[in-house]
DNA sequence: GTCTATAGCGGGATAGAC
DNA sequence: GTCTATCCCGCTATAGAC
């Protein structure tokens, strides 16, 4: 069998969300491949390599289904509850986390490349939601205290933290978390 | 120099929120104390022997802690912000997270007795917080919709992954999630 | 409680044939 | 693109002397 790139970045990024950086290895993805170990090595010479590329994917990929997001829903309310429907994606897998979450929760064993692919992934998450925010409370559709910078470090914090605690003690904290979330940004002057 | 077990689990307690556990090694451990690995095995034989050990520890301090708070806050908004002042203590250290979000995010690689401490760890955590909000809905000087559960669910989860993107993208982002939390949980209907 | 020494394994990574 | 074979290192853990 022979194997290309995309599906190597596939069982990573599948290892990543339900161990760690640190605790997955070059065999983990040769056996999981059906490969051998020089084998993976071949497409990635080294882990910083690995992560590098995967990482960027996750860029490419975040742009995209943000972009979707907003191409299929208009108003920010909608958006705002897709963004959580494709979180809770996660939280009803059972044993992935945000690969987000779990790159930041070992930043500092990460070689120094990938950790400016972090930030990146961060800092792109958070300008969308900060955009929708604003939009939102523009059209009155969003309601909130605060600045909507705040608001969306917030919601990206809780939804990290969501989904580490949901993984550990069952989806129904995400729900939680997301009905909070709802509840906090929702317009309360109905009618 | 000899060394005791407390003091090996205070550096064990600081790599593990440096870094992570599978990222941490006995030889860390021995160099930080100044003693050979030998001997820290002669403390503590395994490494699950050193995080059930640890994670006991965690657990003792967090009955004491949020016993302390009880004690030295009389009202549930003060306990609120005196909990959120303690978890920006980490914030504050610049590169620590919160011990419980870094076992929860490797959790999938953590011996199984060490997860049962987890578990508890975060339960002890909602159920004090639940009492908070319980009893400031009742005085009503905490004013929120949903359930206590929902609510004590959700302030853990943002203050968890709160500490993770604060020590990726600094302090600020910690003391906005506070911010916020503190705005949608507060009483708004002031005079 | 500390040490030296070592076992035994698994990790990342490379060389070179097919 | 895959393989076998191998290197070297660091890890967890143990034995036994001081």
């Amino acid at each position: 069998m022979t194997v290309h790139k995309p599906q190597i970045l596939d069982v990573a990024s599948e290892l990543l969300q339900k161990r760690s950086f640190t605790s997955f290895s070059y065999k983990d993805l040769s056996d999981s491949l059906g490969i051998t170990k020089a084998s993976v090595h071949h497409h990635f010479q080294t882990k910083e390599d690995l992560l590098l590329a995967l990482t960027e994917r996750y860029r490419v990929r975040q742009r995209t289904r943000l972009g979707e997001i907003d191409e299929k829903n208009a108003r920010p309310v909608e958006r705002l509850d897709a963004f959580l429907a494709m979180m809770d994606g996660l939280a009803a897998s059972g044993d992935k986390i945000c690969p987000l979450g779990s790159l930041q929760s070992e930043l500092n064993v990460l070689p120094e490349r990938v950790r400016e692919n972090v930030d990146a992934l961060f800092e792109t998450a958070k300008d969308w939601l900060v955009g929708v925010l604003d939009g939102g409370r523009e059209c009155g559709e969003l309601e909130f205290e605060g600045s909507p910078e705040d608001s969306a470090v917030m919601i990206l914090s809780a939804v990290q933290g969501g989904l580490q605690i949901s993984r550990a003690r069952g989806r129904e904290n995400f729900l939680a978390v997301s009905r909070q979330i709802r509840i906090a940004f929702t317009n309360k002057t109905k009618g």
